[in-house]
DNA sequence: CGTACTATTGACAACGTTGTCAATCTATAA
DNA sequence: TTATAGATTGACAACGTTGTCAATAGTACG
């Protein structure tokens, strides 16, 4: 299956535009004009020049070109994620890497685990590249310090998230809108007694689901029980001890509303353990894979990372195309997806 | 939440080393020394330079660095994956993030659908980029083209299946003793009719997959019924298909042996419209987030994506640092999780 | 006091490419 | 026939950085 001496091959350099020139009997700019296929190049020329790239195994080399261009594009854009293996995150970044596929533009990606430092060295990492854009699901809070970025010339999207301190686009969920659904949907179903579980404080799309919860309660004229509101939860564990708690204790609520992914996980989790998931309702903000096949299957607040990561490129590259309007700040809406538990009546 | 006018602001091309020296009052020679904390520069000199770097906002610009220094490292290195998106790839994405972060390096990622000229042409846009290694999951089985990157210094390892007229490092999965293992423990619980659906046959794993569950059926004198094996499915949908035509037939098979993740996740769903979810008898190869959730539970055969990408990047760093020894073949074990769906008896 | 170090600093070329502009050649028009 | 326009091609500088090497200043030693 595979060639036996090529490992001894001597390791030469990589060939450049004067080799290819030389071996054609060109000047290096022509084969510079063959490569970019800029126009004005007699057809034999090309065909010499062709020949001799092809012979060499030429590859032009983009760092040496965007050094000396005039719009010094590097085709390439920087992609902060929270993880770049959590579902949301990883299908974001295939949204944006569909479209910037279509235009030669490759994508850097890097996690940074909702740590605001970590945050700032990707995008520190991102510059010295000379990446021509950033979409960036933000950690920090403070965003003041890519002002120098953006005013010499790099494009920036904030993705799930609103930029602190800084005037730029934006694509975020409509996380109140989508929360408040949730909750209405559990008082429509007769529920009074409906305990919510939330992600960090800190994480700003958890302040807003926290915030819907509350308005839709008091729109609906119910008193907020604090023993049933459970915030800063982080991952499956800690959702699992709030919910064991809520649930074993004095007048547990006929129903949850988990703010986050992990934390509907966590208590779906002790739903089942305390055999309680055919008993009290569940509806979980962002969906889950195969929740459709659990049983019941987990009531959701979809929300669309596919559409938002197409959003935010369609900006980012509207803005290197020179689009100079003022920010904009796109919302794109939840979608509840019924699938059995959220629909448990008390 | 954002100041009002920093939007106007002109738009000046990056500071670059010559303005920092011009404001130090130094050579540029000196600014490169202090940002490449080189040593041989007076503390006071130093002090100077980096309150310039300061005031500027400075950034190193990397890719002019990289073309003229010796080793023309661009601290980049690029991954071909089957899709961003897909759990299994964004797991070993960040695997090897994890272990590319340590040495300041950043990853560029690519989806190539299995699509050998999407496959090629990442390739290439990495060769532009002059990335320094590459980590591909191969979609093509002739990786002759990439002898001549190899020759000019691009370290590369082959992920989950090994390259083809090439030889490189590779990391792989136990696809052969994993596939016997699911067979064999659907034999030890009693099965004898066992049926096999298999991704693509030119998927290199998944002919390896059907290899396996051919032996152990063979070592257990088991006759090959072909009825029974489904090979070329991709996607959901087929699966579908495939497994409500063999257990609707006649002499329907008592167990099921799916070759790949969404082959599982077919399956299973029509186990469950066909209410056989109790009966029949179902072990997938490659674990499914929230599998241990469903009812019954899908016994899997796990593999170990982290540890894969984990490897697989260690091994490309020893190459980057210089290591020339012969090729490495590592292969990681698989893990047999039994979670209900496995365990049912005929 | 002169010599031989070492430490610090800078001038210049070069990395591989493209923008600018001039040179050459061909064909067409007067 | 000659002038002129257009097409084709190349020489050279420049992009922002670092390697090389030389120049200078300061220090220790005899």
């Amino acid at each position: 299956m595979t060639t036996p001496s090529e490992n001894g091959a001597a390791r030469r350099s990589r060939p450049t535009m004067r080799e290819v020139a030389a071996l054609a009997g060109v000047s290096v700019k022509t084969v510079s004009r063959v490569v970019n296929r800029e126009p004005g190049v007699s057809p034999a020329v090309m065909a010499r020049v062709l020949a001799s790239v092809d012979r060499l195994d030429y590859r032009h080399n983009l760092t040496a070109s965007s050094l000396r261009r005039n719009d010094g594009k590097s085709a390439t854009i920087g992609l902060v994620l929270e993880d770049v293996a959590n579902p949301f995150s990883s299908t974001l970044h295939r949204a944006i890497e569909n479209v910037a596929r279509e235009r030669g533009v490759l994508v850097l990606a890097g996690s940074s685990d909702e740590d605001e430092t970590r945050e700032r060295m990707l995008v520190s990492a991102f510059a010295s590249r000379r990446v021509d854009g950033l979409v960036l699901v933000p950690a920090g809070h403070d965003h003041s310090y890519l002002l120098s970025e953006r005013n010499s010339g790099t494009a920036m999207v904030f993705v799930d998230r609103p930029p602190g301190f800084l005037d730029a686009d934006s694509v975020v969920t409509d996380n109140v809108v989508g929360a408040r659904e949730a909750v209405r949907h559990l008082i429509a179903g007769g529920h009074r007694r409906i305990a919510y579980l939330g992600d960090l404080q800190t994480i700003a799309t958890a302040a807003l689901r926290h915030q819907g919860y509350l308005a839709e309660l008091a729109s609906n004229s119910i008193a907020i029980d604090p023993w049933l509101v459970r915030l800063d939860l982080h991952g499956i564990d800690s959702a699992e001890a709030a919910t064991t708690e809520i649930l074993l204790g004095a007048n547990p609520p006929t129903a949850l509303f988990t703010g986050q992914n992990l934390l509907t996980v966590g208590a779906y989790r002790v739903l089942r353990r305390l055999d309680l998931h055919h008993r009290v309702a569940l509806v979980g903000f962002d969906d889950i894979l195969l929740a459709d096949l659990l049983e019941p299957g987990i009531t959701v607040i979809a929300q669309d990372p596919a559409a938002i990561g197409r959003t935010a490129a369609e900006i980012l590259f509207r803005r290197l195309d020179g689009d100079r309007s003022p920010s904009v700040h796109e919302v794109v809406p939840t979608q509840l997806v019924p699938r059995g538990s959220g629909e448990i009546r008390p």
